[in-house]
DNA sequence: TTTATATAATTTGCATGCTAATTATATGCA
DNA sequence: TGCATATAATTAGCATGCAAATTATATAAA
């Protein structure tokens, strides 16, 4: 027994493993991983608020700040206070992202597929279950 | 199919919800989950050079540079340059790191032991096949 | 209406983690 | 020996990610 066996040392060595193999397949439109995915969140539904945006990824607000910060400054994404709630604020794709949704789409298809594929349906639906019952 | 059925986001997920169960754990320490590893890593096998420290570890060596830094700074480890190759360090426990070995190994069991209960010895056996899968 | 409390987003501070560049030392070859 | 190349560790620069504090606005209660 060492702490390589750990199964959570185990899966942050897997994730940061795949997160490196993610980078290579975005790497054109020179996005990370996290933007990736917050980029997916606000495809799949425009209009959200950072604060949703944050629960929908489960990472933290503060994070989402900065991931935005970014995604904005590249063009993807843009702030707009137009909510009755002063305090709060929407993101919505800018048009050059509109322009690559359907590449978007297809890039996430094809990442997850590709691990996909390694498995069975059957076994996929194991692994998904046992994941499950990790959560703390 | 919505960005939170990607395998890459699921792992991603687990991964930090457990570091951050994990931090609770080892609180009284003042060492975080990166950390603690690390100290296993050298608690397992003593006199590790950084670089060897990085490859168990599945980590970059800058990384372990800063891991190690940290670890020195907060007295649980040591760099010595006693090897032949005058570039080279190794890392040895400090004295006030051997008195809680015996702790460090009992918490790692009982976390890793609260994971693996959640399972049956089959279940166990599938998920670390599965997790195989999916390394890139 | 005024005050206390709550909430949305941001900022600050710190610890990973990676890549690329740098420094010091070894080694191999002419 | 002298020079090119390789290697160990570090540094610098950047992007997560979290906790705690801050700012601005809403809401509830006195």
């Amino acid at each position: 027994m060492t702490f390589q066996d750990c199964i959570c040392f185990q899966l942050g060595t897997i994730s940061r493993k795949i997160t490196l193999d993610y980078r290579n397949k975005i790497a054109g439109y020179n996005l990370t991983h996290s933007q990736f995915f917050v980029l997916m969140a606000v495809l799949e539904c425009e209009g959200l608020q950072p604060s949703h945006l944050a629960e929908k990824s489960y990472i933290d607000r503060a994070t989402v700040t900065g991931l935005i910060d970014r995604l904005e400054r590249d063009g993807w994404v843009e702030r707009h206070r137009d909510v009755p709630d002063r305090r709060a604020l929407k993101i919505y794709l800018s048009s050059k992202a509109k322009k690559h949704k359907k590449e978007f789409v297809a890039i996430f298809n094809e990442i997850n597929g590709s691990f996909k594929d390694r498995f069975t349906g059957e076994e996929w639906e194991q692994l998904q279950y046992l994941l499950g019952k990790l959560e703390p």
